[in-house]
DNA sequence: TCACAGTGACTTTTT
DNA sequence: GTCACTGTGA
């Protein structure tokens, strides 16, 4: 494609952002205003018509996803792009740190340990606490990293006061480097440190990329914004593109005060605003302005829809969580008989739990649908124990994967013999005052190796077990060594990049030639030798399968990588980067169930936003900057819509195997009456100010039939609960259709019911 | 070392 | 209501 024709598509702001030069740029870019078709256009242009050497172009983002897309549209584009590098912050920073690992600290083979496998590190080293409260530290830290907090850092009390939180922190960073392996935040934290210490480092990285972009901008934190001051230096172009309405991930770190002040931190700023909107009608975008409007902190922008006016939002409320997965499966079905394709629909929630109605009732009514994102693939046990097996043959140091996996299957090595091997090996390898260091300064420690000089010392049971599981650790690492040493054209390109750093997406991982699988064949005869496929499958007929057909899939993934040291490198920090799962071929005509959070860059013509009651969405009890945060949320969820926007609160919920009375999100209560349409019941809370109750064809969901009891639900009569004991019936009443009543309880609590759903945990005490 | 039952937390959101 | 962790007993 010409730049003629991709820049002629543009709007002149649009344009004015591609072709801007010569200062720092921040693009201001709303909901649907075609930021990714900027930033792939401006690479595009860079390169063919600015003479802009494409390597030294860098592009990161904060998702895999968004990589992937933003990699796959600039080479549609430009296809000299491919030699950019386009990825994720994370992948980034694990992609400098392989080249500058000595100076980090690191092995160059180091893994990346998520929260799990961190928690269990640092619960070894602190066993007074229990695996909760370890979890609760180690998210702290995660959190101080990414305010780029070290352990001594004085701001370190903003996170946790207390002084043992410190030394968990130290305990923790020590242990971490003595695996040799490093955690998320560190994957952005070395490298600045390793750039600040080691200025020849960032220099070198400065004069490496003359252009630098980031997407998302809203959504970086404190050591992020640190990265990307590192990398960029006077010559440096740099371009940054974020809504700071769509900032939604403060819970994890991100300062929305990044893209606030970033004018005042990089002079000369030049700021753009892209206000067309091209993805939803007006009505849609109406009440995604109004919600977001009532936020703060805010820069404010105007967005203009470009596709004109359609269907005002619905606003419907169900009775509970059945009635609204009833009232979606309805609402989707009968649009597909008018010939609307189940993939035109996305069903979104506040948290991943709520998407377990839906599937049932989808599955029940056979309509088609894929869960977005909680995929946790990764997260299984058979799959961490065959990663944990691979982490060790590449680095014998990885206590967490040795302690892991030593004794599956049953190898007679419990608790007690696998911690005593792993404290002998720490104190051969980190106590200064020990002896015994046989090993060489510059190799590598290894717990197999001292797991070996112990054999002798355990009984016969541990001990066959123990050499065998050595024997097998062994005969990988050999493997792998013979494979990388001989067949040198399979590892023709050298892993991680080296050669091409573009390769952040799955799609230009290459296939290893000639018959052979490459990695595959590795991980195939790993999990087989180790007696994990034994060990799964014999645990559960059912699951033990189904766990087999699991490990099979790593094989299978394992495919896209060199039978080598390096391709193994680059497969498990592949995983750990990237862990949605490739969409297999599913069918792709079927219905998206999401969380908000994942929606963030996805547009679907139809989208119902589910569960807007007060306590889900937002969560209870949030004020101030973080409801300011959900306010946002509700504003990302709106705005996925491009025709048709629906919104569902229920009266009942099913919470925590109780079931409780909800009211309407107070973001209902900030939409105007005029800008929705509300089908269905009306709950008397909601209903003042008048609102018309119009009963659509597709209110059958709401409508009830008399109860025929509602006799005996009368004031004065006593009843028993549960959880709040005796009680007395003091007022009954009808909301909607719904008999609702209050008690009164002997402990001194007032409470609503809706007899009919609650009827199980309320009995009535027989009158004398 | 393993199986079982009792207990308590859990529901944010992700790289 | 469900899951994961803990402690007990065999």
């Amino acid at each position: 494609m010409t730049p003629e024709t991709y820049l002629s598509v543009l709007n002149s702001q649009q344009r004015e952002a591609v072709t801007h030069e010569g200062s720092p740029l921040l693009i201001l870019a709303g909901a649907g205003s075609g930021k990714t078709r900027v930033i792939t256009t401006k690479i595009a242009w860079l390169i063919a018509e600015r003479g802009v050497e494409s390597e030294s172009i860098l592009a990161v983002t904060f998702t895999n996803k968004a990589a992937r897309e933003m990699a796959e549209r600039a080479r549609r584009l430009e296809p000299r792009s491919e030699r950019s590098v386009l990825r994720t912050f994370h992948s980034f920073g694990a992609w400098f740190l392989r080249r500058n690992a000595a100076l980090a600290g690191l092995d160059s083979n180091f893994t990346i340990y998520d929260d799990d496998d961190a928690t269990t590190l640092l619960g070894k080293a602190l066993p007074a606490l229990t695996r909760q409260q370890v979890s609760a530290i180690v998210h702290r830290i995660s959190r101080a990293k990414d305010y780029c907090y070290g352990p001594d850092d004085p701001l370190l009390a903003e996170i946790d006061s207390n002084p043992d939180f410190a030394d968990a922190y130290r305990l923790y960073e020590k242990r971490l480097r003595e695996t040799g392996n490093v955690d998320f935040g560190d994957l952005i934290l070395l490298p600045v440190r390793v750039m600040n210490e080691h200025h020849e480092v960032r220099d070198r990285l400065r004069s490496r990329f003359s252009v630098v972009m980031v997407d998302e901008y809203q959504d970086s934190n404190v050591a992020q914004f640190e990265l990307l001051r590192a990398i960029t230096g006077p010559e440096t172009y740099l371009c940054v593109v974020g809504d700071d309405d769509q900032s939604i991930y403060r819970f994890r770190g991100a300062e929305v005060r990044n893209i606030l002040t970033f004018a005042d931190t990089f002079p000369g700023t030049t700021v753009i605003r892209l206000e067309q909107n091209y993805r939803s009608k007006e009505p849609i975008l109406d009440i995604a302005s109004q919600v977001v409007a009532k936020n703060e902190g805010r820069l404010g922008k105007t967005l203009v829809a470009v596709r004109g006016t359609g269907r005002k939002p619905v606003l419907v409320f169900p009775g509970s969580q059945d009635d609204e997965t009833a009232f979606c499966a309805e609402l989707i079905s009968n649009a597909r008989k008018q010939g609307v394709p189940w993939q035109d629909w996305a069903i979104l929630y506040r948290t991943n739990a709520q998407s377990l109605g839906f599937e049932t009732e989808f599955l029940h009514r056979k309509i088609p649908y894929k869960v977005v994102g909680s995929l946790k693939f990764y997260e299984r046990e058979e799959i961490k124990d065959a990663l944990a097996f691979l982490s060790l043959v590449l680095n014998g140091r990885d206590e967490v994967a040795f302690h892991r996996i030593a004794n599956k299957p049953a190898r007679g090595l419990g608790e007690v013999s696998r911690n005593r091997i792993i404290d002998e090996y720490r104190r051969d390898v980190f106590d200064p005052d020990s002896v015994s260091t046989e090993l060489g300064f510059d190799e590598h420690p290894d717990i197999i190796s001292v797991a070996a000089r112990l054999l002798e010392t355990f009984s016969k049971k541990a001990r066959s077990g123990l050499a065998e599981f050595i024997h097998v650790i062994e005969t990988m690492r050999a493997m792998l060594d013979k494979e990388a040493g001989s067949a040198a054209d399979t590892n023709a390109q050298p892993a991680a990049n080296a050669g091409n750093p573009a390769g952040a997406e799955r799609s230009t991982a290459k296939k290893p030639k000639k018959g052979a699988v490459g990695l595959a064949v590795f991980v195939d005869k790993l999990i087989d030798a180790s007696g994990l496929v034994a060990y799964h499958r014999g645990q559960d007929e059912v699951a033990g399968t189904q766990r087999v057909a699991n490990m099979q899939e790593l094989v299978n993934a394992a495919s896209l990588y060199p039978l080598s040291r390096e391709g193994l490198v680059e497969f498990l920090e592949h995983i750990e980067l990237d862990r949605s799962m490739a969409e297999d071929d599913e069918n792709p005509d079927s219905v998206t169930l999401i969380t908000v959070h994942n929606t963030k860059g996805l547009e679907f013509p139809r989208v119902i936003i589910t569960g807007l009651e007060s306590g889900i969405f937002p969560r209870d009890d949030k004020s101030g900057d973080d409801l300011e945060e959900e306010r946002r949320l509700m504003y990302v969820g709106c705005t996925r819509a491009m025709d048709e926007l629906y919104l569902t609160s229920c009266s009942v919920r099913r919470l925590y195997g109780r079931t409780e009375f909800m009211e309407p999100s107070r973001f209902l209560y900030e939409i105007d009456r005029d800008s929705i349409e509300v089908l269905g019941n009306i709950p008397r809370t909601f209903g003042i100010g008048g609102a018309t109750s119009s009963r659509g064809a597709i209110s059958s969901a709401g409508k009830m039939p008399e109860d025929p009891l509602a006799a005996q639900w009368k004031p004065g009569r006593k009843l028993f609960h549960d959880d709040y004991g005796y009680g007395i019936i003091s007022k009954a009443f009808t909301a909607g259709d719904e008999l609702v009543i209050m008690v009164q309880f002997e402990n001194g609590g007032e409470k609503r019911f809706l007899p009919k759903y609650q009827a199980h945990n309320l009995l009535l005490v027989e009158q004398d």
